[in-house]
DNA sequence: GACCTTGAAATTGTATACAAGAAACTTGAC
DNA sequence: GTCAAGTTTCTTGTATACAATTTCAAGGTC
């Protein structure tokens, strides 16, 4: 391979930087309403104005923050409504995603995500959260692209990518990890049976947010503003 | 009113240019693969290689191009496979806002429903059919926000825009414009019913792409390529 | 004291200059 | 004529310089 045909490595200082400043607004060392101010991003990432301002469009782009003209660029950390509007957007694709993949999926996903659950299992016994956490995320990935269509999977990767943070949150809800793993077992029993409501359904109930959940997101919530 | 604090108005030439180009992506003016020059644009828009860079950015962010590093930016035009993945996914998001819909949607909304598709009855009368998108336009809009949910609405209304050139292909089927109106109004007593899969239901077939639109499309995509 | 005007400082937006890598062309060997 | 190495040209990525607006504060007016 030419050591020009390297393809993700980011050779471009912008887009590392971009995924920098992502990083920082997702784990909220940002506050709504930061202005990111490019002379002091130049500072501290040791470039020019010229790749900062690059990151920021992005960012922008990825409705992370707004650009106000001539005025800056702010962080825009979406509060308790917009966030309850995400889950519910992401419950409702996921939705899409099993009814789709219910009347598509192939007998080797279906034992892939066999293998997935099984993995699962042993991290709910090792309680090890990290573990189920990718685990978890592979789980979803292999259902989004077993719908058998490609842009609605980038979709719904994008999203879950969007909700990550909050994602994990979750998971630190006392028997969570025991729960979303018996609501994986029915998805898949769903998707074996080529129910495409069924499926739709229990993933819907799967990604909600509600009742226990909901309190505890909001909870957190609270702790961070 | 400040002459600063005017909202959307472009004063950004960097915006303006993206705008521009995303139009002639639009209208096919490039084709699929086609290198968008930076040097070359900035003597068309008569105006330095920083602002064409970042409206360049904005096409990247929003999939309507490609960026190879150091290779520069390509155009991406969707094929076939890709429109109709895309169509799919608008047709299920669209049959999403609809079943929330029936159960958020306020009795004025349902009115103004009521009054588009009068509007509508009377472009298919006139043959008008650029109106008929309009109002076409404003009743999916309206449906995605009484979805009551922000973040959907404006993520279909993104999608929407995207596929914005195809749909108006599709209004030239011959007798679509009627069957459409029809459509639209048993997308409307479902709502009145709150008859939340009726709706669904309803919205997914009126909006995805089968039987004679299918084809209709394919030919015409025959006849840009 | 509240409010408007005015001007300095700071910040964004754009142009230009420079650096680094990729594409194209030339030259030479076989 | 084909291919390969080396050189030139061109393009992207980054830095810097300049222009246009906004912000903020000081000073004046009522």
């Amino acid at each position: 391979m030419q050591p020009g045909l390297r393809f993700g490595m980011d050779t471009r200082r912008a887009d590392q930087i971009a995924t920098a400043l992502e990083e920082l607004i997702f784990t909220g060392r940002f506050d709504d309403g930061d202005r990111l101010d490019e002379i002091r991003l130049a500072r501290e990432f040791d470039v020019s104005r010229t790749p900062i301002r690059e990151a920021l469009q992005r960012l922008v782009a990825s409705e992370l923050a707004v650009q106000i003209p001539r005025r800056g660029v702010f962080v825009r950390q979406p509060g308790p409504v917009e966030l309850i509007e995400m889950f519910e957007t992401m419950a409702e694709i996921e939705a899409v995603c099993g009814r789709l993949a219910a009347l598509r999926i192939s007998e080797t996903a279906l034992d892939d995500l066999d293998a997935i659950n099984r993995h699962c299992q042993d991290c709910v016994a090792k309680d090890d959260r990290d573990g189920y956490y990718r685990e978890n995320e592979k789980f979803h990935r292999t259902i989004y692209q077993q719908s058998g269509n490609g842009f609605l999977a980038r979709e719904a990767q994008r999203l879950q990518h969007r909700l990550k943070p909050y994602r994990r949150i979750q998971l630190r809800l006392r028997g969570r990890m025991a729960q979303s793993m018996a609501e994986h077992e029915s998805v898949v029993a769903a998707l074996r049976a080529a129910d495409a409501e069924g499926t739709a359904n229990a993933l819907r109930e799967h990604v909600a947010v509600q009742g226990e959940k909901f309190r505890h997101l909001m909870a957190h919530l609270k702790t961070l503003a």
